[in-house]
DNA sequence: TATTGATATACAAATATTTGCATATGCAAG
DNA sequence: CTTGCATATGCAAATATTTGTATATCAATA
């Protein structure tokens, strides 16, 4: 269950709504974990009971009511239970890995596309990620202790759709030698 | 539904058994997607009910009998299909990067050893990966095209690795700047 | 001969995730 | 004044995945 781990970790810094959380795991969080509101929701409720976090309704004007979330003292301590332990490492699911496997079998011409869509997409984010390291990390050393492991995040996502970009134009070359079927 | 994509795309080369299959996703397939016996089991028994697998039981001396599946007609047909249709990028869901949001809010020892873990798993990884190309792919462009898309995963994979020893190195240079808690 | 390990399959329960739908407020633009 | 958009939360059903357990064959080895 990390995903009860992943929103106790947005809730260090700050309290949030579930709608707030949604929204972070569509940016920052979500760089390498997402999640639908579906599930926040449901998430958040579960955890309330578990008395891992503390709910208060937070009336508005101009929107409707929220609720928002603050991380409690048990929270915060299976947080720490949770970082202590050493997890296994489980590959990443990629249909589009999968779909090369088929190359050979059936038309390339759909996995040549998808392959564009992905490297444009990759492009998109590693753009966002630059202007993000621009704007807020450009001396990782100086910045405060809890900001580090952020940066690393955002470093790895840099590096990975950087050689991503490079994967795509080689895979591109080497697919298109492909014979039609 | 993309186990079971990924099953009949592991049959378009041979028929294979249950445990075979286990072990397919345990190495080369695994690489990016992996799957329990469970899993795979449950899954072949589905496949077979909707006709896109055929399944014979197979007498074996020395071992235990095994089933052994095939891919049909209706199910190439449904594979085919699945390549044609473009899949949204789903980021990989990865615990220790959510982990390294905790740095600075507890202690940083665990998350380096962690660090230290997935270093020495991803450098056995790439050795692996390398063995296997100097094994089957030195010339890529001289591959049959039902090997070129596997080439292509592999040599994701070896980037993917090169990159992350490298990552591996500067986080843990970084993270040994944070104080203890 | 007792145990271990690899082969081979399977059920059941618990969790997690996705998909589809439902509801409601308030702003802005047409 | 109505449509669409962003905000805000939720239920229910279907799928997928993980975890734990169970069974059985045969080979090697201690």
């Amino acid at each position: 269950m990390a995903l009860s781990h992943a929103i106790m970790t947005a809730l260090l810094e700050e309290d949030l709504s579930g709608y707030e959380l949604a929204k972070r795991f569509d940016t920052s969080l979500g760089f390498f974990w997402c999640a639908s509101h579906q599930q926040i929701y449901q998430e958040l409720r579960k955890m309330a009971g578990k008395d891992w976090l503390s709910a208060r309704s937070v009336e508005q004007s101009g929107k409707p009511n929220k609720v928002m979330y603050s991380l409690t003292k048990q929270g915060k301590e299976a947080l720490d239970q949770w970082v202590l332990a050493t997890g296994k490492v489980q590959p990443a699911k990629d249909d589009f890995l999968v779909k090369l496997h088929n190359v050979g079998h059936s038309d390339v011409a759909p996995i040549l596309a998808e392959l564009d869509g992905r490297q444009e997409a990759s492009k998109a984010r590693l753009d966002l990620y630059k202007r993000i390291r621009r704007k807020h990390y450009t001396k990782p050393k100086l910045l405060p202790d809890t900001q580090k492991g952020v940066y690393l995040t955002l470093l790895l996502g840099i590096r990975q759709e950087e050689h991503t970009q490079r994967w795509c134009d080689d895979a591109r070359s080497l697919l298109r030698t492909v014979r039609a079927i």
